[in-house]
DNA sequence: AGCGTTGGGTGAAACGTTTAACCGATCGGG
DNA sequence: CCCGATCGGTTAAACGTTTCACCCAACGCT
């Protein structure tokens, strides 16, 4: 494998002259420059990443970690996730260190280790929430990071996040086109920062409808299929004066849970009951019927958070460190009568 | 951040002494053994993976990539998989960079970017095929890697495997054990490894259980959706003796598309005809009904695969360096005739 | 003419480890 | 009693870069 002393050699110049041309870092005359370049072409010469890191004191890594989803439940954003971050890396020469996180306990100190081994410049984190003990020991160690997802308001650091809110309000707005008044919710419990959001566009949603919502039409649970189930046949056991009409959950998993209560109980969605979930889970489609749900822009963010995350290495004050992105609202045929 | 030489100067010897007991790799005293990793201790000190990696040509990490699925499908094991790896790995002190790799060219660059510049000490593959370059390429290279999947039979390398053929066998006699006789199969399009197993599997099942196959019982298609459904529209337009009673679909995918077909032709599946599927996807277990498919142990493999890997890296010769594992067959009510 | 400046380049230190070579002291065997 | 081996430890080289300090020649300005 050839070395910078190899490639200065046979250019016939220092290896500091081979070291300015290809880091483009001092001026060289023209034709030095094409001398260096010619010869490392022809070594097939590219500079080890362990010694440029060790003098510049850089990793050239990223770690993005996550934690695996409760009761075995895939998470269906990671493969576009981790996609859309490792290309918008690699363009600056950046790769990802991948790492799920187990206990909350070993978290932080995943962290501490990355960070104290050199391994990694910087972080990207996801499923973030109030308090996030994460987010705090970066923000005291000063170590570089971007998040996907807000915390504590009076944190201070950049995060690129769905505006969750704006999307219960699209999906409530949609539901009150149809002609629905009657809108239950099935949001998750409380202490989610993500889940209180959607329930409060949920909120807003209604009131700027000018609905009023009756309290058992909000039923809280954990992150789960039987979750939905139960909550539909509650609503569904409701008097007829104060049965909802369209039911919104909080993930597609419970709407599918709530859409399948509803199909055995012999109510069929879209047609009497009108069924909304959040994610575009791979399946939504192709379910009966196929759902409509809110779909996050996961490649765009991925990008976004790898170009706030560069900037914010390279030192440079990025235009924008607080970014919310809406969620479309794709119509499929659980919230539409005439199929 | 404490380095090795305040370690040393602390507790009192020279630099050498604290890398040999912090790597224990050569005999020293109790007493200063003791001193050493009590001076590391109070400076909180660790090794640089930089510096480390430089001096002992070890990047300490390992290189996984995958490739996207095909029309925005979603990589159902990825999660799984990855997170099996890295915990794995991180027993060894290794971590796992992941990539995807987008066009075919594109993607032995990777590899050799990532081998020469130092970044990585080996792979993990998957989704191999025949004649697959990145195989060729790292053998050529000499670089040390383990698969998720086989390839070539004359090309000796380390993998670990699912069986497929073992697990279509297991689902053809688990429907013939429910009295069916005619059984349909959906198959990917020739050229795919895992696909012709899989394939293999239902025919020595049809054929160990006395059953001849009806030409028009097999039909090849993409891993869509669509795919799956034509096929057993085609499958239930066949005169009623040639009419399959069950179908065997080699990806739950596929599976789904049949099941939606036979619902929107008024039969109901697992009534009067039986699905199978491949994969366990994170769905299965909440359709209606239920579908019966073969898991792969996901997590197995992944541990399975770093650990022949690491053995690769030591330069032990690891006691088997071709495993293949069995699916498990998850049956559900999609084959059960009596719910 | 003298002098600062600029362009183009070199020499060598430094980054934090690992490890080969070496060294003194102690000890056991012939 | 002497020689080799062993134990416990040190010195210093090496790994492949980046980058600071410096140098020389040419040049423009007073």
């Amino acid at each position: 494998m050839a070395t910078i002393r190899d490639v200065a050699k046979e250019a016939g110049v220092s290896i500091a002259t081979v070291s300015y041309v290809l880091n483009n870092t001092k001026h060289v005359s023209e034709e030095t420059r094409r001398r260096v370049l010619e010869a490392a072409r022809k070594l097939g010469y590219r500079p080890s990443n362990i010694a440029r890191g060790l003098r510049a004191r850089r990793s050239h890594a990223l770690g993005y970690s996550w934690r695996p989803m409760p009761g075995g439940e895939i998470n269906v954003i990671l493969d576009t996730f981790l996609e859309s971050m490792a290309i918008a890396a690699a363009r600056h020469d950046y790769h990802i260190i991948a790492y799920p996180t187990t206990t909350e306990s070993d978290e932080v100190q995943f962290y501490r280790d990355l960070v104290e081994a050199e391994r990694v410049d910087g972080f990207v984190l996801s499923n973030t929430n109030y308090d996030d003990p994460r987010i705090r020991f970066l923000l005291d160690a000063g170590v570089p990071f971007v998040a996907f997802g807000r915390s504590n308001p009076d944190w201070d650091f950049p995060w690129v996040d769905v505006d969750g809110a704006a999307g219960m309000r699209k999906a409530v707005e949609h539901l009150v086109g149809l002609g629905h008044t009657r809108i239950a919710f099935i949001a998750w419990p409380e202490g989610s920062l993500s889940g209180e959001e959607r329930l409060r566009g949920y909120l807003e949603g209604m009131e700027a409808a000018g609905l009023s919502i009756d309290e058992a039409w909000v039923l809280r649970g954990e992150m789960r299929h039987e979750v939905g189930y139960e909550a539909a046949r509650v609503f569904m056991r409701l008097p007829a004066a104060r049965r909802p009409t369209a039911i919104i959950a909080v993930s597609d998993l419970m709407a599918v849970g709530a859409m399948n209560a509803l199909a055995d109980m012999g109510i069929r969605v879209g047609h009497s009951v009108a069924v909304v979930g959040f994610d575009d889970i791979p399946m939504a489609r192709y379910l009966r019927p196929p759902l409509t749900t809110l779909r996050q822009p996961i490649a765009d963010i991925g990008e976004k958070v790898i170009d706030m995350l560069m900037k914010h290495l390279a030192g440079e004050e990025p235009e924008q460190c607080h970014v919310l992105v809406e969620p479309e609202l794709v119509i499929r045929a659980s919230t539409m009568p005439d199929t």
